[in-house]
DNA sequence: TTCTAATATATGCTTATCCGTATAATTATA
DNA sequence: TATAATTATACGGATAAGCATATATTAGAA
């Protein structure tokens, strides 16, 4: 079901690998905080979090009016170290931080 | 140039996959090597390799009326944890098993 | 019930990706 | 030079991917 090739192909997209990378990082957010971390449209972001969640690579779950993400625990176990290997390729990049500080500078 | 985004995309696909893991794992090879072992057609293997090198991804060396791919060894440095754990993820699949016995059968 | 906030989906369009087949280019050998 | 082996590329067509905009859905508040 979930390929190696195909989890790349779920993360070839900047969009989506931006999003997997925050829920990787901080866990769990619902989509208007990830919309406000990418400062993106609210229907791309739904979009492709919908095609996350169909591949099975994230979880999602309603909380009320909001919707949270997180990344799938039951992924297969060499899913994990790539995801792991991934935070630390985009350490270093200026997008990121930006979208990670986004993150933290809303209320 | 080569983000993380984009190095995902190299290896969205299958035949692209499969090519990549046997460098990592064997070195160096010829476009005849991995015919044989991928059991495809010699275009479409060509085709792959020529957009493996174009990334980055690969280098190419011509030795005779071989030519002879491997890994570049210039990649940034996140990508080779990646590739690694690539290799690990693979390691129980069937087809990349094949593909490896195929390649070592040959003479 | 009405209104608003949050999220999801549908539609139409453009562009990218991948493929098989055919052909070109390069090198070695006879 | 002629031929064969190896590799690369061009072409045409089919399918997939991604986008912006508009609309639907769901839950909570008034």
């Amino acid at each position: 079901m979930m390929s190696p090739a195909f989890f790349f192909k779920c993360l070839s997209d900047e969009t989506r690998l931006r999003c997997v990378v925050l829920l990787q990082k901080q866990g769990k957010l619902c989509v208007c905080e990830l919309k406000a971390a990418l400062d993106l449209s609210q229907p791309k972001i739904s979009r492709h979090l919908a095609l996350l969640r169909q591949c099975g690579l994230l979880l999602d779950s309603r909380e009320g009016q909001w919707v949270f993400y997180q990344i799938n625990p039951k992924l297969p176990d060499w899913a994990f170290p790539l995801l792991e290997n991934t935070l630390a390729a985009v350490d270093h990049d200026e997008q990121f931080k930006n979208d990670l500080e986004r993150l933290q500078n809303m209320e």
